[in-house]
DNA sequence: CATGAATGAGAGTTCATTCAT
DNA sequence: GATGAATGAACTCTCATTCAT
């Protein structure tokens, strides 16, 4: 596959994200694609064989860039505390952000899709997020920002919590004020007072 | 609508439960049910116009039988550190159970039908399981039982994080061991020791 | 059948009149009506086989009416001329009533079912109110009201004008200007002046 | 839509054409269409949704057509009573033409679409009709062919005529006498003699 | 007589997928 | 590589008609 064939498939992949990110993952035909990327029916076979082959691509795209935003986004000079309350308001924007998020159609692809243990990225990306969170908050501990006696729990324990936070937002709705409480929750709980 | 079509009405919809459990929401037809249930066409559409419909009934019926179970689970003397780990093992009984559950058809219901919400049963569902847990805390650390700052806050993280494991069980997969450790964290917040 | 039946099957066919003259006759099913009577589906069964079957007895009816509204309407001493406006008057009525008339239910009857010969209820009302109108018009020429040369030839002629007006009433519409401007041209063509 | 398409949507027309003849319109399903083009169900899709869709281009082409027919068979040297009784010969073989004919097709189609005021080609050819045969008895009576008092009143009447024959022919049955006297009646009446 | 649950044929419609160009 | 017409399987939904009660 030369270099255009390559422009094109990410050409796709960016478009149909879009689709996605409004129908969710199951609601999503090939014809949606073809349609939104204007290209012809067959075309998009030269490419993909399915919409899972593209989802998944979709979600490629979405962890590298996810990675980038999250280094690009600590300063030097950021303690612990401000990195945590800093990527808990990332999460925050995020879950209020009902329909222009990918969470849904992620739920609804693995769903669908059920247990594709290799190539699980949502496994890979939840357990990374784990791994940081522990090793930020013993930062903290370190540094004396925060209490904590078994930060590897913790970590656990908060990472569980944002993706309840998550499917409730997706499925019974939730408010700014139970997130905010969540979040002041989190925090008391590593002796972090203020936001 | 006599008695014998609600007997049936009842049939069908426990015998589209099972279909739910192991085909999830969207994936189910009409047809599906036709088939399990061993009528005709037609005659679905007697009771029920689309499998949201059914799906509803389903969840009543769970809801009910749900209740049911938990009060007749719980016995008179035990104590609120029993009733705790009692629920939790529960849980964990659920979590693990992975394609013999509504849990996925759940959710897929919420994702097609955008937040219905009034009957928003799943809603309702979820306060009443915050409120119950928040009186049992408040039990347990008036007994002396549990110590705990903020039993409201602390009800709701649990919850949440109950809902966190749910919906990783189903797209990620989750251990044995992943979910005691999440247990054993949650009952070392109340300072209870044993399980 | 009894007496009991008989009243029923009366009841039917008023009720299934007025559903024709809302639906036309191709669009009303068996169900329709069933629902309309509110009696049971095999009830309805017992009296008539299909829609057809019940259309001919409201057009049945529907005659019998037209005969007794017409006799009762002219009076004693009424002129020709006086008969004839009265019954332009009354055609007129009935051409700007579009959905309160069964005059689309009975054509579609008529093209459903292909020229059933014996009981062509609407032949046999043409061909009636032809020689009606034919012997009106000798009349008023003899009473030296009208001036005709060939009375069956202009009776024939009024009548299928009417039946002109009255589908092109259901079809392409009509205004009351245009009824109104090819009642003139009739009476003028018999010489009577005012309307 | 390539011109090939062009070609098929054309060829769909005219099969569809035959079929709308033999059934009229409301009978006849897309399925019906479908076998009648051996062509595939989705096939048939691709080109029209639904059988209205179809219809109306029946129309359009036959329109077409009818101008056509109707410019081309007007000899120059033609007198305005020659064109007349051409013109009502045409009506009149159109008329016993029962079962080869769009004319029911054409009333179902317009029951079934409650006045759809624009684009009503039915409409536009009657009142285009009119004025045709209003221009040619006008003709006539400067040429001295024809007499005439109201020429606008006599033309409409004429056509009102004819529109009545039309529906009596698709429902009560006409014979050929029957449309020969109506026909000697117009001519009668504009003072031609022979037909 | 009357009921109404049940059946099953059949219409409409949408899409994944193929393939000749 | 790219196109888009064509196919056909699969689904939804509606009724005429029957039949046990």
């Amino acid at each position: 596959m030369g270099e255009k064939s390559t422009q094109k498939k990410k050409y796709i992949v960016e478009t149909a994200r879009k689709v996605f990110m409004e129908k969710g993952f199951k609601k999503v035909t090939m014809k949606d694609i073809v349609e939104a990327c204007d290209i012809s029916r067959g075309g998009l076979y030269l490419y993909f064989e399915n919409t899972a082959q593209i989802f998944l691509e979709v979600l490629k795209m979405e962890t590298q860039e996810a990675d980038d935003v999250f280094s690009d986004s600590i300063s030097e000079d950021a303690t612990a505390a401000d990195i945590l309350v800093l990527f808990l308001k990332e999460q925050k924007k995020e879950l209020l952000r009902k329909n222009d998020t990918l969470t849904q159609a992620t739920y609804e692809f693995y769903f669908e899709n059920n247990l594709p243990k290799k190539d699980n990225i949502l496994k890979k990306q939840f357990d990374s997020a784990v791994k940081i969170m522990e090793k930020l908050i013993e930062t903290g501990v370190e540094n004396g920002e925060f209490y904590c006696e078994d930060c590897k729990g913790t970590a656990r324990n908060i990472m569980f919590v944002l993706e309840g936070l998550k499917i409730s937002a997706q499925t019974i709705g939730i408010t700014e004020e139970a997130v905010d409480r969540e979040i002041v929750y989190i925090l008391k709980g590593l002796d972090v007072e203020e936001v």
